[in-house]
DNA sequence: TGAAGTTCCTATGTATACATAGAATTCGTG
DNA sequence: CACGAATTCTATGTATACATAGGAACTTCA
């Protein structure tokens, strides 16, 4: 989303960020991290004890989460982060579907051939960097995300680039239910390989069916790594 | 306060509609039906005092809505109604159509068919229905709703479901603001036949390639009345 | 008369006090 | 011992009081 206040590195200047907003992007990471497990029950006078902030922007917070999807509200009894079952995980990959191979679609028409043949490069050279540990892990992933801000950029559809964002928020919770293997990540790199070179050839066609290809391949793996994951014990 | 439990005349039952709930929904339809117009400004004690609810609930209202995207929240000078460009409009047509096209694909595979069937007769008398003013156009819009819930019913997936709605929400201003001439809703309607027919077959591909056909005439229509709207003088 | 500084005002952000409903527990009775 | 009702406790919903920042207008100086 918009950060209002943006930080201020260079000044000493003190940022009067919103308690609110402080209060929503502590719970959002901590519910995305997995630190607030799913089920969790949140009180508002536990929470904003817990916080240091007031009730009334926690309920604010809250209410954010909620509209997010990462909160349900009960009656009279709380609020709780939100589950994953694997049948939520299949209806938001057909979400996801629409959405991505729509926007690479889109992409394709109106990209900016340098940017794609740039990430282009950097994708030829992930299967490498996946063979250097956490280290080359986060490396892949901040990858990931430039490759989806450049989709962003070239859709330049805002309602489209809101409907995608809230589709990766949930993304971001079961990529960490389901942690990647290394065989799996280098096939993911070979798969957005080509939809960036589809991009960047805009060829519209092929980054849509690519992008259907990479969503499919994605969710088998995601599914597979729950259930096996669900029959092992937890470490 | 005064008339925290409203209504409520036959039953005894004493229903406590929160307040804020109040104040969302007379805000929301203040705004899609227009009586509230783009670039109205929102001051969170003007507003509190014409609703008759406190400032607490109104803000919780107003956030609702900026998540709604029907309004806009400045730094520190109110909140505005936001406005519908023409751009927005096609941007808004483009996530529609990711969505509604794989909401018809995916519906022709779960239907249950009797439902279209049954929708399938309603449409087949729409253009008669059409002929009979202001009633039989609101009962006209009454079979689009109809036809929308049994699609959501269908697809059986809250993630689409719900960012379905999030576009008929700006869908429904947009269509006040082009006002549908009788030409066009008779052409929807056919338009919508071939959908629910294909849907009831179980036909995904040509529902999703009707349902594409029928938005890219939706658009051009609203475009086009909105366009020939703004030449003329305001009525 | 114009521009700059200052002051005041307004609108939101936050905290807290109060109301209320629902659930759980406990006590009483059969 | 079990069942039920009442009470208490807790958690949210609401209202209001207070803090603060940003803008507009007024005043003053050149």
């Amino acid at each position: 989303m918009s950060s209002v206040y943006t930080e201020t590195p260079t000044t000493g200047n003190t940022t009067p960020v919103r308690a609110s907003e402080r209060a929503y992007r502590q719970l959002r990471v901590e519910i995305l991290d997995g630190f607030l497990a799913p089920g969790t029950v949140l009180l508002e006078v536990e929470q904003s004890a817990r916080i240091g902030v007031s009730r009334t922007p926690l309920r604010a917070a809250v209410a954010r989460l909620i509209a997010d999807g990462l909160v349900a509200g009960r009656p009279g009894r709380g609020f709780m982060v939100t589950e994953m079952s694997l049948d939520s995980i299949r209806e938001l990959y057909e979400v996801r579907r629409a959405l991505e191979e729509h926007a690479a679609r889109i992409a394709a028409e109106r990209r900016d051939p340098a940017v794609f043949d740039a990430l282009r490069t950097q994708f030829l050279a992930a299967p490498e960097l996946l063979q250097h540990g956490e280290a080359g892990l986060r490396r892949y992933y901040d990858l990931i995300d430039e490759f989806d801000q450049a989709l962003d950029d070239a859709v330049a559809n805002p309602f489209l680039v809101g409907a995608l964002a809230g589709v990766r928020t949930h993304l971001a919770r079961i990529r960490r239910l389901a942690r990647d293997n290394p065989a799996r990540l280098r096939a993911a790199a070979v798969e957005h390989l080509l939809i960036v070179e589809a991009v960047a050839a805009g060829d519209s066609s092929l980054a849509a069916h690519a992008t259907h290809v990479h969503l499919n391949q994605s969710l088998r793996s995601v599914l597979a790594a729950i259930q096996a994951s669900a029959a092992e014990p937890v470490d």
